[in-house]
DNA sequence: TGTAGCACCGGAAACGTTTGCGGTCAAACG
DNA sequence: CGTTTGACCGCAAACGTTTCCGGTGCTACA
């Protein structure tokens, strides 16, 4: 709008050069210490702010990084963003966030905005089990996955174990005689999801328990799908006498739904989730879950991507492919 | 990282000048078809990818906005912050992130950097009552702030009347007879709590209740706050039968505090809270609330925006300050 | 055949920085 | 007094685009 001021100018009123001026505003040595205070005067006087657009076009870095999650809405991703944005502004970086509503489609624009953005890295949280868009950007665009491990090779991550999570969840309600135990998820192709269930079919297999269609369940992330997911699971035949949910949302509409149904938690119906999001310790919830420490991720994330870029070595030791080991917590309802 | 093709590099594997490849490129006029058809293609080939960047600088405008919001982990806000990335999104433009961790020091900084970094916008959740920083911006910079009406004339705004919504909460607990009705809010310059506190006032007034400074009580605004407050709260001389919460976590925080005091609710203590976020709604939870619009908010303010940048007119009859009505929710706790 | 008009394209400036290189000037050295 | 040195500074290129202005060649018309 109204027309910034621009080193040039403080170049004229000066009667420097504008290379001085930028020298002097960067300290950068190779000017006098009298010009230089008088190059930081007349840059207040004037309001002066430095373009960071023209900056990134000469030294191709933006000090920029995006951030893709699914959904901004699930507690579990706010959690994690906010450890990435604490990190990344530590280092004085800014970060883009990307809500791909759980959409492919989204997800591959993003990608591309943001590589046209020229941001310095990426992290993200995939939508599905394949990030094809992404793996073409990879070697030209730093990245790191979070909550997932990617297929191929070569590729950063910060994941917990999701296959140990969902058999320790499993596990847990058949330890405590709550066979048959059924599976709430979300779509398909998820994430998360297949991980998650091999570690469920895992433990079935463990407790000699068998698979069981019927009561395996898949919706999308939202608490709704639990809620009439649970409801769909009791009209079954076997009626199960556990639920372990994909996420803690799909496992507290589960609750819901059960609750509805006039069925006692966890007495006639245990459950349990996985996250651990704020909610889930509620007293009002008291939800028994995997935990995920967020907030950590995010920042390891971040930690992981400046050590990718050079920005700032890891400490000695950390790896640049984390598989976390998930902790159960046991609360109220399993 | 790999060196990136560029407009150049289309050009000399084609034999025709850079003008030329950046016309067919954006559909502009003055190429031919087949020149046209030919630069496509080998744009497709070198996997080429337009700098947004440097077209940024060009072009004086960034397709960005930046979104400054106190705290992503409160619920309420990724509502609005989905509302603004969606209405952003279909506009072609993409948004920064920031989250102030309610320090006014953070918000200065994210203010200058998204300065700096050319936003063609910003849309702010002010941490405080005044942000002078920002009233510096405008003019320069087009801005609206959410949730609250800021004091400068000429700023534009979306927000709920806050004062309104706390003399609703206040006066259903009155009309219920609660009296005497605590108050729950956050720290004293918080952005909204002047006018939900005036509100409350003006309820007490009405109802010939007179104020007792012993039970207007002021934390912070996460949920152990609320907890906390309720707590100290009950062990005053005057014990209130009804608390109003500035916000639903306060709220939510009161409830378990005061359920841990073997309190009933709504029996022994009534609550009401505001913003009506997702989990007030739960069955576990049932708050009385007052509900706001977040994430047409949201979409609202970018509206706004884009009016003011020319970008997109509003349609007619709409304002760029705009006061909603706040609506009551009647649950189980009031 | 000369010329006006048009479609297509190239040259070059501009956006606001950073930075390598070279120039000036004074001090210091022989 | 001449030369070297080093501190300070200016010039200009570069980053990757967009866009204005003009030039070329062709068609169509007089």
């Amino acid at each position: 709008m109204a027309a910034d001021t621009t080193i040039k100018d403080i170049a004229s009123e000066l009667n420097v050069s504008y290379a001085t001026v930028s020298r002097a505003l960067n300290d950068k040595e190779g000017v006098k210490a009298e010009t230089r205070l008088r190059v930081m005067e007349a840059a207040k006087d004037l309001n002066y702010r430095p373009n960071a657009i023209a900056r990134g076009l000469v030294n191709r870095k933006t000090h920029t990084l995006g951030l893709i999650i699914p959904d901004i809405t699930n507690p579990f991703y706010p959690e994690v963003a906010r450890g990435v944005e604490d990190a990344a502004q530590e280092q004085g970086y800014s970060v883009f966030l990307c809500n791909t509503n759980w959409e492919r489609k989204k997800e591959n624009h993003y990608l591309n905005l943001l590589a046209e953005k020229r941001v310095d890295g990426i992290i993200i949280a995939p939508v599905a089990k394949e990030t094809p868009s992404l793996e073409r950007l990879i070697g030209s665009l730093p990245c790191v996955y979070v909550g997932r491990s990617p297929r191929e090779a070569g590729a950063e991550f910060i994941t917990i174990d999701n296959e140990r999570g969902g058999y320790l969840a499993t596990e847990h309600l058949l330890k405590t005689g709550r066979a048959p135990v059924g599976f709430i998820g979300a779509p398909e192709d998820s994430n998360t999801l297949e991980e998650r269930l091999r570690g469920y079919w895992k433990a079935l297999a463990e407790y000699g328990e068998k698979i069981d269609e019927r009561i395996i369940l898949f919706g999308d992330f939202r608490r709704e799908s639990g809620y009439n997911l649970v409801k769909k699971m009791m009209a079954e035949r076997v009626r199960p006498r556990g639920v372990f949910g994909e996420n803690d949302l799909l496992a507290i509409g589960a609750l819901q739904g059960a609750r509805e149904l006039g069925l006692r938690i966890p007495g006639d119906l245990a459950v349990v989730g996985f996250d651990d999001i704020p909610i889930a310790g509620f007293p009002e919830i008291q939800l028994t879950t995997i935990g995920q420490p967020k907030y950590e991720m995010g920042r390891l994330a971040v930690e992981m991507l400046f050590d990718i870029t050079g920005e700032k070595e890891m400490e000695a030791g950390k790896s640049r492919r984390i598989v976390l080991e998930p902790v159960l917590i046991i609360r109220g309802t399993a």
